[in-house]
DNA sequence: GTCTATATGAAGATAGAC
DNA sequence: GTCTATCTTCATATAGAC
């Protein structure tokens, strides 16, 4: 394998270990050493890949965005109906439920601790809400050409960013199932309305 | 004044401000060095009246929970119908609007950043969500008696933390606007339901 | 490319002079 | 009660040997 090739894997290794570091203890308690230790990299080599904590923060999040990215172009592929597909998206908080609970939602808890004081690096965690908005008003005009596309994705936004904090506050794996099932409702009535 | 009632005054005074300095920068990147200047106390001093940065803020979230009994008791004075009560809990965004789009809901903030690993500080702020939740428990069940008060009461915690946590991320007022009608619609239709 | 040693600064916290 | 000096720890970051 050659030497180039070798430094965009590890690079791509230390991305991946960060990104689930950085969920489970947030920005500003991930300290440099611990994204060494959790990557398995010697912590002075680590400054080989990235010169600073703020650079490691912009790969994953570009990673991130290619995750989500994909996983939207596979719900695409799969499910041909775009109230299907919005059912899923309001699924999500069911999925990770365990990761909810205990962490909240990584893009909501990440924006809300970086929006307070590092301004430029909450500008970042916004882009990965763009790509769930973009997607959301999608379906929504292909579903329902006359309905404010926009109002209706940022509502379902609101909504489970709101699961996500209020689960994560409550411990409640139930308030998650209440809650989503009631967003399948609302969906469900948009439909019959129109 | 007696000696011993100055320093409850200055204590006082020190919780105050930390308050509000905690709401704009969070827990984690608020130092002790921030409190003091906030609060105009030379930085040594401050450890005569809080030994540790935690006692600090079990003492804000104490003045806290007793500042937000007294504004519900307000309400339940002010406002004698349930329904108006509840609408003026889902008006708190519009009212703070310009603290939310800037930093957030304060309670749910505080709990997301708590919450991923300083899981003793975490219970602390879990307090301030329950003092609402039964007072709209109250609300709900004086209101619409045979209804399941507290899901309701969860499901507006849900939608206001939501658009707390939204319009952060887009920094976007009328999003408040339109969410909180929307909950005033969502309170009516109870209304008509029942 | 890999790793060690270290510079530098800021944080929380304490001791003790006044 | 008030304030200064200082201890310790841990963070980011750099220089440079291998």
């Amino acid at each position: 394998m050659a030497a180039r090739e070798k430094t965009t894997q590890i690079r791509q290794h230390i991305i991946e270990a960060t990104d689930d570091l950085l969920y489970r203890k947030g920005f500003n308690l991930m300290s440099f050493s611990d994204i060494a230790n959790t990557a398995n990299v010697p912590r002075g080599n680590l400054y080989y890949y990235f010169k600073t904590k703020n650079e490691v923060l912009d790969a994953v999040i570009k990673h991130r965005l290619i995750r989500t990215s994909q996983m939207l172009q596979d719900w695409d592929r799969m499910l041909p109906d775009p109230l299907e597909r919005l059912k899923r998206f309001a699924r999500i908080p069911v999925n990770e439920m365990q990761n909810i609970i205990q962490y909240g939602c990584p893009m909501g808890s990440l924006n809300t601790e970086l929006g307070k004081v590092q301004y430029d690096l909450k500008q970042l965690s916004q882009q990965q809400f763009d790509v769930f908005r973009s997607w959301l008003v999608r379906q929504f005009t292909q579903w329902l050409p006359h309905a404010n596309a926009d109002a209706l994705a940022i509502h379902l936004l609101v909504r489970t960013q709101g699961i996500a904090t209020m689960a994560h506050v409550y411990e409640d794996p139930q308030l998650i199932e209440r809650e989503v099932t009631s967003i399948d409702h609302w969906l469900e009535s948009l439909a019959d309305a129109s």
